[in-house]
DNA sequence: AAGCAGTGCAACCGCCAGACT
DNA sequence: GAGTCTGGCGGTTGCACTGCT
C-alpha cells in the first residue's frame, strides 16, 4: 500500500492472510474470545496488528458470515438503504445478516453503482419526497389545471393536495407537515417520456400513481436538493431530461 | 502467446467517538 | 477536564484475475 503501514514498522506482517494464520486466529478466538484486539495477536502468537486481526475475523472468519454472490433481493435492499442512509455501510450491513460492511461497500462500488448509473442517469428525489415501491414512471406533459396556483419559486417547501384517481397535485406552497410519496423513477422514465417545451404543468406517472406539478418551477425544484445537491446538479438533471427526450427543445427559463 | 486494460476484492489507512485513567 | 487507548467506520489502494486485441 502507498500509505505508511502501521504494522510494518513494528515488525508485524501485513498483506493477505495465510491458512495457518486464519486457523491460529480462529482457534484462539474460539477458546478465549477476542477480548482486547490489540493484545490478541501477541497472545495468539500472530505477527499481525490487532486491527488486522479484527478485520480478518469480522469480514471473513466469523462463523455466521455469508459468502457468495448477492441475491437480487439483497441488492435491492442495499440500493434502497443507500438511498436512505448514504454511505453508512455498517448501518446497511445491519439489515443484511451475514454480510459485512466491507463486502457491501465493494458490491456497491463494483456492481450497484454502475447498475444504477446505467438505469437511472439522474435520480429524481428530494428530501421531502418518499418513494413508494411502484414500478415504472413516465414524464409527460399535461394541461395546466385550474387548481394549479401560479408558480412561485420562493421556497423549497411543497404541499401535496387532493388525490383524485391517484393523482397527486404538488404545489409550490410553504407547508411543513406533509410529505409527498413519489414512485421510483426508473429507466422507463427516461425512455418513454414525452417532453414538451413551454408547458406550465408537468406530470410524473406510473401504473399506480400520477403526480402533477403545478408549474415547471415546482417540478424543477423537486429535481433539486437531492442529497444536498446544488443548482448545477439541478441543471444537469434538466439537461438529461431534454437530451434523453430526443427532442430539440428550449430549456425552461430558470 | 503476449501484452494491455478493466474489474473485483481483500486489506490497509486515517479519522473519530466513546471508554477509561 | 485532559490525555490515552480502543474499537469501529468509511475511503482508498494494490494485487490477482479475466477478457480483449
Amino acid at each position: 500500500m502507498v500509505r505508511a503501514p502501521c504494522c510494518e514498522k513494528m515488525g508485524l506482517k501485513k498483506g493477505p492472510w495465510t491458512q495457518e494464520e486464519d486457523q491460529t486466529l480462529i482457534s484462539y478466538i474460539q477458546k478465549h474470545g477476542h477480548g482486547n484486539w490489540r493484545a490478541l495477536p501477541k497472545l495468539a502468537g500472530l505477527l499481525r496488528c490487532g486491527k488486522s486481526c479484527r478485520l480478518r475475523w469480522i469480514n471473513y472468519l466469523k462463523p455466521d458470515i455469508k459468502r457468495g454472490n448477492f441475491s437480487s433481493e439483497e441488492e435491492d435492499i442495499i440500493i434502497k438503504m443507500h438511498e436512505l442512509l448514504g454511505n453508512r455501510w455498517s448501518a446497511i450491513a445491519a439489515k443484511l445478516p451475514g454480510r459485512t460492511d466491507n463486502e457491501i461497500k465493494n458490491v456497491w462500488h463494483t456492481h450497484l453503482k454502475k447498475k444504477l448509473l446505467n438505469s437511472e442517469p439522474k435520480r429524481v428525489s428530494n428530501p421531502k419526497i418518499k418513494r413508494s415501491d411502484s414500478n415504472s414512471s413516465t414524464l409527460t406533459q399535461s394541461e395546466p389545471t385550474s387548481s394549479s396556483s401560479p408558480s412561485t419559486t420562493s421556497s423549497s417547501e411543497f404541499s401535496s393536495f387532493s388525490d383524485m384517481n391517484n393523482t397527486t397535485m404538488i404545489k409550490s406552497e410553504d407547508t411543513e407537515s406533509e410529505e409527498i410519496t413519489m414512485p421510483p423513477i426508473d429507466e422507463s422514465f427516461w425512455s418513454e417520456e414525452t417532453v414538451m417545451p413551454s408547458s406550465n404543468s408537468w406530470t410524473v406517472s406510473n401504473d399506480h400513481h400520477q403526480y402533477q406539478f403545478d408549474s415547471v418551477e415546482t417540478f424543477q425544484q423537486h429535481s433539486f436538493g437531492y442529497n444536498g445537491s446544488n443548482f448545477d446538479d439541478g441543471m444537469d438533471f434538466w439537461y438529461d431530461i431534454f437530451i434523453r427526450s430526443g427532442e430539440s427543445i428550449e430549456l425552461p427559463d430558470f
